[in-house]
RNA sequence: GGAGAAUUGGCAGAGUGGUCGAAUGCACUGGUCUUGAAAACCAGCGUACCGCAAGGUACCGGGGGUUCGAAUCCCUCAUUCUCCGCCA
């Protein structure tokens, strides 16, 4: 949720900012602004009403005492009608606030300025690539051949247990899916992010806080009976740590790392585009988290992407980096760089990360905040990417890495498995 | 799953209808004293919203109710603890 006081102050920098997105804010900001207008007024008469109810209460608690009993019920008297006018101002206050807040949730993040004008995935800017395609003398196999021919997973038992996308690993194929969480978060933890092993079912308040709720409601399988989520990501249950925190001062750099399998509902989508592991019901992925002092979320963000270059580079997988355009950037998202990885058995690139900034969108929901030099309350920024995101990056370890008659596992994996080929 | 008890400021803990946003202690911050530290003493010390300000309003686990007035009474939900049952 952008902050109202931004609104107040400095809306140009909004609506032109959306129009990044190709989202024009124009009506709902001028909605909210006005019904903030009428919101302080009523919320001023609100109050004044209260306080003179108080300071009655007050008056015929002391007549009591005195024993003025009659003047104590003449006063009484005169509550009832401020009583019906509280009621009223009340009402209209929280049904504003209501409209305010529910418009305010309309509002995407505003782009950073690196952010370009587009949108749609055609206007994504690559800023940076490296890596090779493998040479093949012979024709690659699609990693659902692969995974077939080795027996590394079983899509049709999955849909047998539970249904499409939900995939059963076996084997060497479940080997591998434990050994890539395992390297992924010793590398995490090497960069200086803290493992946490999280809840993979959260409530309805921390599905608000990371902004999954009220607008992305589909996306997640919901547990009706005990009014619960399953998680679409890490980044659910490893953000809403810091709800309704203040942190102590302005000196910190919270980082945080997990691993979880994630649940999504997804839909909409069909045929070469779900084939394999390319979209998944569920999914297993490594996700970072930072809170940063607003002054270093810059960094931070850079600092996240150099990290989720080395896995890649210590993969051995062709990759590239693109800066989403504001079409195509996230919800919530001041800025995302995606990263893609070649499969070239399917000849297209597959995106396997996604590191974004949020800068305060975040935890103004969560109320995530820290003692700036002044001793104010200020809000922190939130960081957040995958690193990685399993199913598309074993897709393209296993196409990439193929030879003749098998697979080679690249070496950053071997303390983990008992084989390196397969 | 059953029975009982509890939930108050960073922590501990008082407060069972009326100047209670809340005693007291600890912690923390500033000051006095001291060569320095400790101790002692003095002062400050929750969050949010509205307001230029003075100030006002709201918050004692969450929500609702009774009342002129609720931390205090009632309903409801959540959580924690104790006992019993079940169990990886």
């Amino acid at each position: 949720m952008l902050e109202i006081q931004r609104l107040r102050t400095d809306k140009e920098s909004v609506i032109e900012g959306l129009k990044k997105r190709h989202f024009d804010a124009s009506e709902i900001v001028e909605n909210v602004l006005s019904k903030d207008e009428e919101w302080r007024a009523e919320k001023a008469k609100l109050e004044e009403v209260a306080s003179k109810m108080n300071q009655i209460s007050k008056q015929i608690g002391i007549l009591f005492k005195e024993g003025k009993q009659q003047e104590a019920n003449e006063a009484k008297a005169q509550t009832s009608v401020l009583k019906v006018q509280e009621g009223e101002l009340k009402e209209k206050v929280d049904v504003l606030q209501n409209d305010i807040t529910e418009l305010m949730y309309q509002l995407p993040n505003v782009p950073n300025q690196l952010v370009k004008a587009g949108k749609s995935e055609l206007d994504n800017e690559t800023i940076f690539e490296a890596g090779e395609a493998p040479n093949f003398d012979f024709k690659p196999m699609p990693h659902w051949e692969i995974t077939d021919k080795f027996n590394l997973i079983d899509f049709e038992l999955g849909v047998k247990i539970t249904g499409a996308g939900f995939p059963m690993y076996i084997g060497k194929g479940a080997k591998l899916q434990r050994a890539l969480i395992a390297f992924f978060l010793d590398e995490a933890e090497k960069a200086g992010y803290i493992e946490h092993q999280a809840p993979l079912v959260v409530n309805e308040a921390s599905a608000m806080g990371t902004g999954q709720l009220p607008d992305k409601e589909g996306q997640m399988y919901y547990m009706p009976v005990d009014d619960l989520y399953l998680i679409p990501t890490a980044e659910v249950p490893l953000t809403n740590i810091y709800r309704d925190v203040i942190l102590p001062n302005d000196d910190f750099s919270i980082k945080i790392t997990g691993y979880t399998p994630c649940f999504r509902r997804e839909a909409g989508s069909y045929g070469k585009d779900v084939r394999g592991l390319n979209r998944l019901h569920q999914f297993d992925k490594v996700e970072i988290v930072r809170v940063e002092h607003p002054d270093n979320s810059e960094a931070a963000l850079e600092e996240m992407m150099e990290h989720v270059k080395s896995l890649l580079e210590k993969l051995g997988l062709q990759y590239r980096v693109l800066r989403l355009c504001g079409g195509d950037t996230g919800f919530a998202a001041a800025m995302t760089y995606d990263f893609e990885v070649y499969s070239a058995a399917q000849e297209k690139w597959l995106e396997v990360s996604s590191v974004s900034r949020f800068d305060t969108f975040q935890s103004t929901r969560l109320k995530l905040r820290f003692k700036n030099a002044d001793k104010k309350s200020q809000l922190c920024h939130t960081l957040n990417g995958s690193a990685l995101a399993l199913p598309r990056i074993v897709a393209s370890l296993l196409e990439n890495h193929q030879i003749e008659n098998g697979v080679e596992i690249p070496s950053c994996l071997h303390k983990y498995l008992n084989f390196e080929r397969i």
